[in-house]
DNA sequence: GCGTGTCAACGAAGGTCTTCGTAAGAGGAG
DNA sequence: CTCCTCTTACGAAGACCTTCGTTGACACGC
């Protein structure tokens, strides 16, 4: 699967499924925050497997489904699309946006920067 | 308008818009990557235009729409789902995104760290 | 055995998105 | 004036997304 992209529901339901690792008809119907009918969750996950973003085991009478797509891959693509539509191509506003409006903890602040000093030296 | 989300080709065309501050019909379309016909990108703008994310004036024969919807308003709703689904809610894990796999320069790097020692200073 | 509950499968309905054909008007060239 | 081009406007077609009703299968408790 290249450049994968997810409609609205399609990624709330993969979302369940990077969280929790795997998860059955019912377990992501529980965990979806919006109230989906059975079948909708059912049908969403059949889309998905179609279009190979997850794989189901039979697990007793049920299914469990597993995301085989990573959630960075869908994740560089999305970021990809924002920042060259948003952002103009710009790292430096996705960031500024990313921690704007927001409070960020300064652990999380020295984490930042030490993704920004690793990048330093590996690429010098 | 409020948490302002584009489709796809909404966005292509209001990405051509926050670019270039305001396009006519023709501007927009010869400014698209994607070979797109002239009504069809109309009938976007006229969309985009009932959904309150444009406006226009006339110019001569021709319309000249605005863009009424900043970028950055939506690049915070699509960077807010983005960090919320696909990254956990971690913005760290978005930042390791947003430079892995590509070259940043020392300058684009340079300009990060600032963006974070701001942030710093502002909220101690 | 018989209901009851859980499950996958299927299809249909309604919505949005995207595309474009066609019509109608206005302006300029000849 | 007449034709050609550029423009907006309208509507329809097809694709995809989302939802759910219904059906049939299976297992469990009684």
């Amino acid at each position: 699967m290249k450049d994968p992209t997810f409609s609205d529901r399609e990624l709330d339901i993969m979302s369940v499924l990077w969280r929790r690792g795997s998860g059955s008809v019912s377990e992501v119907m529980d965990a979806l925050e919006d109230e989906v009918g059975y079948t909708t969750v059912l049908k969403i996950l059949q889309i998905l497997e179609k279009k190979g973003a997850v794989r189901h085991e039979a697990e007793g009478r049920a299914y469990r489904y597993f995301p085989l797509v990573a959630s960075e891959a869908a994740g560089e693509t999305a970021l990809a699309r924002i920042r060259e539509k948003i952002f103009g191509g710009s790292a430096e506003l996705v960031l500024a946006q990313l921690i704007s409006g927001r409070e960020v903890s300064p652990d999380e602040l020295e984490r930042m920067r030490r993704i920004l000093d690793e990048l330093e030296e590996s690429e010098p």
